[in-house]
DNA sequence: ACTATTGCCGAACGCTGTTCGGATATCAAT
DNA sequence: ATTGATATCCGAACAGCGTTCGGCAATAGT
């Protein structure tokens, strides 16, 4: 039987309002989202609070799921992976599509996201060199039911962060 | 005139070569890829070591730049962003490249590529709602030497990481 | 053989995350 | 109006962690 205390944080996670995010709380998420490493007292000074009450905000923002981790970011290059890929892989079946979603634990994959369009799947990948991103292309051409394959070799990367409030 | 010491350490950054990373940092950098809040007393169970030889490592990865910071993972549906597009801007000039990378300081927008092909740029896109994704589809049209926009609008996403090593 | 460098450890210090009690304000229900 | 519940904030204090230090062993270079 659920206690009204759970029922609130049901409808809290359920609704995820943006509107309950007010200026205060998005000074702190712009901050975090850009260096994760400050301080509870710097955060404070930026938005002229005490420490406690900055640590309250995100430990909410933390159990509502805004801030949905804290992770170091990598650089790509130093770790061997070259070669920055992005495929728009046309499918013709939802097994297909499903059979994509298998790749999510290949350490080269990063990002896959169904796009609109007939069983479009877009995969941010990764690979070490030309030699293993052909590999890894084969193996998706090979699958039942992938149409074609398009292929987006990033040169150089400009910008690449996270969301950001407001 | 430099000493030795800076010397090694511009041949280090200069190189980036992954072979100087061995499997304990391989194992230290995957684990804060993946929750960068992990104590150096966990992390020093993990790869057998004690907490400041841990702390040697990462001071060196953070060093040469194979950790480049530590951010906060933000959910972009519960900051009101709920419209995730890539576009695929073709463009006809230099000129019209350049002015693309100017967006880099909208917060809406996430990733700005280079790609192979003429003059091609890709563009990760985090908008609000529909209305606000035209209005930023019709000002990249507008830009002179903007021959083409595709779009990719995500539906759903099945995963959104960033680099790993191995 | 001698020195410099690197990587590791145990111990200790100082800071920061975290918790606690209490104060204030808001709102709902009576 | 009064009461009670909730939310937000603060100051103070504690505990835990990040960080530094000295020293040791192994390795590489001269």
């Amino acid at each position: 039987m659920p206690t009204s205390k759970t029922e609130t944080d049901a409808v809290r996670l359920a609704r995820h309002n943006p509107a309950d995010l007010d200026a205060t709380d998005r000074k702190i998420l712009g901050a975090l989202a850009k260096d994760a490493t400050r301080s509870y007292s710097e955060l404070s000074t930026i938005v002229n609070l005490s420490a406690p009450a900055v640590h309250d905000r995100v430990k909410r923002l933390k159990r509502d799921g805004v801030i949905k981790g804290t992770v170091a970011r990598l650089d790509g290059c130093k770790l061997g992976r070259t070669l920055l890929t992005f495929l728009v892989i046309d499918t013709s079946s939802y097994n297909a599509t499903r059979a994509l979603l298998r790749f999510a634990d290949r350490p080269e994959v990063e990002e896959i996201h169904t796009v609109a369009g007939d069983g479009c799947v877009l995969v941010k990948v990764r690979a070490n060199d030309t030699e293993s991103l052909e590999n890894f292309l084969m193996e998706i051409q090979s699958l039942e039911g992938v149409r074609s394959v398009r292929s987006y070799i990033a040169l150089s990367t400009f910008l690449e962060r996270g969301p950001l409030p407001e």
